[in-house]
DNA sequence: AAGACCATCAACCGCCGGAGT
DNA sequence: CACTCCGGCGGTTGATGGTCT
């Protein structure tokens, strides 16, 4: 019944670690081709893996865009607070970080953030038995704001749709053009940040979300792939993205807002913390 | 130097919902 | 409607490398 069963057909499939030779089957294959149905990717590009196998690999490791390294600060605070808000939901937050993964946010948090909000919540419970009777100051930083915000949660945080789509965010496209599969470079996201805040790419982020769906959502099996990987141009870039804005919008506020967002147009006032 | 312990990260596993038959 | 497959997601495991004792 149903499908045919195109793994049933092969024999075992290889577990462990990717050789390079296997990352490179996989990503000429899919370059190529597309990864079209997974089950099937691993016949076709020659390899002794599971589909499943092939997609993780490739999403989380071999797909162009993918930012390495360290998380920045920023990224770090935008975590935090999404994670407060919509929990383990990780592939939903790393909708919001241009070049991570699902998986590497999730170890990221299990293996640093963790442990960094279980000590800002002790360290936050000796602040306040020490200080209880001290008022509060109109401003604060971001980071102090925004790790209360991770705590305490988003409350008073004005967070409407409408506020959302007004102050687009500023980050992915520039990151995104900064990728070396687009110029041979590598920027990192802070240099990306000083161009937006400089107003070269303050069209929106929707743009720049865009330019991510267009690597990592689109079907590798469509037409775009080639494009995304070689020989894309921006205006090129900006129709093909100009499809996602409505599609983007209609998703709802989580599509609508980054990490950028999160961390930097806000600020403080009578204990509320307000959207700029 | 060597073993124990810890942190990090890639990859696997199991579950779920959607969709085709 | 039941069955099956597939893709996606989140939790967990295991390998590896670094640090500590």
């Amino acid at each position: 019944m149903g499908f045919q069963p195109l793994e049933k057909t092969k024999a075992k499939h290889k577990k462990g670690l990717w050789s390079p030779e296997e990352d490179n089957k996989l990503r000429n294959y899919i370059l190529k081709h597309g990864h079209g149905c997974w089950s099937s990717v691993p016949i076709k590009a020659g390899l002794q893996r599971n589909g499943k196998s092939c997609r993780l690999r490739w999403i989380n490791y071999l797909r162009p865009g993918l930012k390495r390294g360290k998380f920045s600060k920023q990224e770090e605070e935008t975590i935090l607070a999404l994670h407060h808000m919509l929990g383990n939901k990780w592939s939903q937050i790393s909708q919001h970080l241009p070049g991570r993964t699902d998986n590497e946010i999730k170890n990221y948090w299990h293996s640093y953030l963790k442990k960094r909000m279980t000590k800002s919540k002790e360290m936050e419970f000796h602040h306040d038995q020490i200080n209880y009777a001290s008022s509060s100051s109109d401003t604060m930083d971001s980071s102090h704001s925004l790790q209360k915000l991770a705590t305490e949660g988003p409350h008073n945080y004005s967070f409407s749709k409408e506020a959302c789509q007004s102050s687009l965010p500023k980050l992915l496209f520039a990151e995104w053009l900064s990728m070396d599969h687009v110029n041979g470079g590598n920027t990192n996201s802070d240099d990306s940040l000083v161009g937006l805040r400089n107003g070269i790419f303050d069209q929106n982020s929707i743009l720049q979300d865009a330019a991510i769906h267009d690597m990592s959502e689109v079907p590798f099996g469509g037409e775009y792939h080639h494009r995304c990987v070689t020989d894309i141009s921006t205006p090129d870039m900006f129709n093909s993205q100009l499809k996602y804005v409505n599609q983007t919008v209609e998703n709802g506020f989580v599509h609508c807002i980054t990490g950028v967002d999160l961390c930097c147009n806000y600020s403080v006032s009578n204990g509320a913390i307000t959207y700029a």
